[in-house]
DNA sequence: ACCTGAACACCGTTCAAGT
DNA sequence: ACCTGAACACCGTTCAAGT
């Protein structure tokens, strides 16, 4: 961490910004994300941030590129296409939930065009692969997709309420395979 | 409207909040809708609001309540428990359609357990009655609802991108159907 | 009990000016 | 080109004080 007011040797990069994002985001989630807290930590004015992003949306847009590309993501799976998704869906799950707010971040980001196309795009690779049509692939992508996020989202909201003294009834630990088998199941029936 | 500044008859009451709330995100969408709006609109300091609501979470809970509430709800549908879910997630989705970001306040608000649980409570109860095991129905609602939210949800951003001149690549107006067909399939395989 | 008025501690974004 | 410093136009929330 440099210290504020020290001169920097290099000049700021967008990696360096997002890096610094993801910092902040692991540590303090994201409605403390703020641009001051980004430019307090890389030693730098806000104002400065928008000489490499056009707004916080797009840098936002790019942590939630770093948040799936530093995922993980197993390869060469055995078995058919079914588990091939199942293993991309896990990874998908866990890239996003490595974050506080991470799954809310992606999706929104996903959902505005403005980052997080990657797991899309590569699930519709895996469906077309499988044989789905390419008119139909997308839509059981966004299927598969809109379920994870959703599950994600669903679960980090009761991290932020279980720290607010809410309870919320106790939810199965397969609960998300189990779902993530129904909509592979229902995408079967496409083929 | 009454005018600002005019002394009222009644005091506020929780449900002139709501509605008031309502008729503001319908002309300005949920970034607009603040406090401030709100008690503006109504003719009072936006500090009273906080006489009726805990916070801005709370007054959203009743939002999203209501959205629901004035959303449709087709009644004793012919055909079977498939026909039936069907039907409901349609509503559904016109509910949260029906207001600007209607899909991003409920679903928020349902994740977080502050309001919209109606939609939950009632598919569970309908796939209980289709046969599925008290176990697994929750599961499988909640599979449904990611979906039924997710997709409105990316509607809605796509929405608000094309006032900014992003566009996106044409969507089948059948993907909606398509994508609680997936899923309705799946849960079938559960029976 | 219900509401006012003012303040507190923040936001994202813009922009002239420096180097 | 890259960044500073200061401002602009906002936020949600709190709280003493009024009625």
């Amino acid at each position: 961490m440099p210290a504020p007011g020290s001169s920097r040797a290099q000049p700021l990069t967008r990696a360096h910004v997002v890096d610094t994002a993801l910092a902040i985001l692991a540590g303090v989630g994201l409605p403390d994300l703020t641009m001051r807290a980004i430019g307090t930590e890389l030693g730098v004015q806000q104002s400065a941030l928008y000489h490499h992003f056009a707004n916080k949306q797009a840098l936002l847009g790019a942590v939630a590129d770093e948040i799936i590309a530093r995922g993980p993501r197993r390869i060469s799976p055995p078995g058919d296409w079914q588990d091939r998704a199942r293993q991309r869906c896990g990874d998908i799950r866990d890239a996003v939930t490595a974050y506080p707010d991470g799954a809310d971040l992606v999706m929104s980001m996903w959902a505005f065009g403005m980052g997080g196309n990657a797991p899309f795009v590569e699930l519709c690779d895996l469906l077309v692969e499988a044989g789905l049509t390419v008119e139909v692939a997308p839509t059981a992508a966004r299927t598969l997709l809109h379920f994870v996020y959703g599950h994600a989202y669903d679960e980090q909201s009761h991290d932020h309420a279980a720290r607010s003294g809410i309870t919320f009834g106790q939810r199965a630990p397969t609960d998300f395979d189990t779902g993530v088998d129904i909509v592979i199941a229902g995408i079967k029936g496409l083929l």
